[in-house]
RNA sequence: GUCCCCAUCGUCUAGAGGCCUAGGACACCUCCCUUUCACGGAGGCGACCGGGGUUCGAAUCCCCGUGGGGACGCCA
């Protein structure tokens, strides 16, 4: 059988770190075994989905190349469908109308938490056998229930965690369309996942809840049921929930913070699922190894430090070209104008294997398009009145020399012997002034990119 | 509260009963390289949650405990 996997968000938000793992490991599943990888955006939530949002999920998806076979398809557009299937439901006696206000609800709900019970519906309208249904109150619109089976344990062989096994008696008449006659999550992913033939249910462990009650009603439709794999969560660096308000950030954030796709991606991959030692690989490589046995159970915390690592090692790996394009556009909105992409790109290869993020290599590389803020330590440091006169002389000799990196170094060891100092001596001021701080590649590198003119005018 | 899930270095993980005096990676520390800082190279520190079983043998299997997480919506 084909496999056919799909990523099912809901537009209520951006694409986040969590979602896009679930939608990497989705992807790459179907990858691996030459199957399709389908995008279903579930927006039955009419209040709290946006077109913004999903903008942002499919920005999300095309900025980490997670491209799809098929889809998007939107559920809002399915609703003829899912209603069809409620009344066949509602003809075969596997749903029922339920007259509940939501108060009541609310008080049933509080009641069974009071007495340490589990929350559920009672199943007052549920119909059975020789039962008096409660008369139907007026001005009420029904809501639809599922007719979840009574007894017996709903087993399946999750694919990431083993055999997990939920008694029915755990479960209640979920509702399956609002009083709007709007179908709700569970009942539009079971007729969803069917029709759309998934074979690989590869979702957040979040859902582990959810599968028992949707095997029951792809049961109750007798359809296939797909096989599951429910991913552990991510955690936020300190270990708690990544949250709305607690470190949950957009993929694009990502982007934005100066993190190239194909490290992202590369991080996302190894959190939670491993192929022997390997750290580093291609998401070519990744999807020939991809399988479901060697992802972890359980959570895992988001680490930046490794994904620096990773942005560090790709950003080296990055073609001239695109490292270049890339820090253009950042050193622009920080306000500095870059003047030839020759040059920057010359400046980029001496900076590229210094950088954890783009940002930083723009940052870094700044002081060749705007003067340098000096700073204090570093100048009290090495800016000593006893090198000023090497440093004039070196001066002078400058103004006539060949442009080239090896005379410039040559100019600075004759300075050097001349004063009968050690390089470091004179190198390190002129970096301070060259750069305003005390690290820098090679000093007749950075004097030699900086030109003549920029170079003299800096020397104080 | 009830149900479900999880548990190896600080972090990500290898580990499917003997290959484990537990391997790799990030981070950290030391040294080397060196024109400073990085990069790179070589080392180092550092873990099987606790207790019971099962077994000749357990990080690996079972039970209990503890800790963490998830779910309990006319959200997805």
């Amino acid at each position: 059988m084909k496999v056919r996997t799909r990523f099912a968000p809901s537009p209520t938000g951006f694409l986040h770190i969590g979602g896009a793992r679930t939608a990497l490991f989705s992807w790459a599943f179907a990858k691996k075994h030459g199957g399709q990888f389908i995008l279903r955006i579930e927006d039955t939530d009419v209040a709290r989905s946006t077109p913004e949002a999903v903008q942002a999920i499919l920005d999300g998806m095309h900025w980490l190349g997670l491209d799809y076979d098929e889809g998007p398809f939107y559920q809002m557009q399915r609703m003829d469908r899912y209603k069809e299937m409620i009344q066949k439901m509602l003809q075969e006696g596997s749903a029922y109308y339920c007259y509940c206000s939501k108060e009541e609800l609310d008080m049933l709900r509080e009641s069974q938490m009071q007495q340490g019970l589990k929350p559920r519906y009672d199943g007052r309208w549920r119909p059975e056998e020789g039962k008096r249904l409660p008369d139907v109150p007026v001005g009420i619109s029904p809501v639809i229930r599922f007719k979840n089976p009574l007894d017996g344990h709903v087993v399946w062989n999750d694919l990431v965690k083993g055999e997990i096994s939920i008694a029915n008696q755990e479960l209640d008449d979920l509702i399956i369309a609002r009083a709007d006659g709007t179908p709700t999550y569970n009942f539009c992913v079971v007729v969803d996942d069917w029709e759309m033939g998934i074979t690989h249910v590869i979702r957040g462990d979040d859902h582990v809840n959810n599968t028992p009650r949707q095997i029951n009603m792809l049961q109750a439709l007798e359809a296939t049921i797909p096989q599951y794999a429910h991913l552990s969560m991510i955690l936020g660096s300190d270990g708690q929930k990544l949250s709305k308000r607690h470190g949950a950030v957009s993929v694009m954030q990502y982007d934005d913070d100066g993190y190239l796709p194909e490290a992202v991606l590369n991080y996302l991959a190894r959190l939670g699922w491993s192929h022997g030692d390997d750290e580093i690989f291609s998401m070519q490589q990744f999807c020939e190894w991809f399988d479901l046995d060697h992802i972890t159970p359980s959570a895992a915390q988001f680490n930046t430090e490794k994904l620096n690592w990773l942005n560090a090692y790709y950003i080296k790996q990055a073609d001239a070209e695109r490292l270049t394009t890339e820090t253009k556009t950042r050193l622009k909105a920080m306000g500095v104008v870059v003047d030839g992409d020759e040059h920057l790109s010359a400046v980029v290869a001496l900076y590229k294997e210094r950088a954890n993020t783009l940002n930083e290599l723009a940052e870094s590389v700044a002081y060749f398009y705007r003067k340098p803020v000096i700073d204090a330590t570093a100048a009290e440091k090495h800016l000593t009145p006893e090198v000023k006169p090497a440093i004039a002389q070196l001066a002078e000799v400058l103004k006539a020399i060949n442009w080239q990196p090896e005379l410039i170094h040559h100019a600075i060891n004759e300075e050097v012997s001349r004063y009968q100092l050690k390089f470091p001596k004179l190198a390190m001021p002129l970096r301070v002034m060259m750069t305003g701080i005390a690290q820098s590649p090679s000093i007749d590198q950075v004097m030699y990119l900086l030109g003549r003119d920029e170079v003299l005018s800096r020397i104080v």
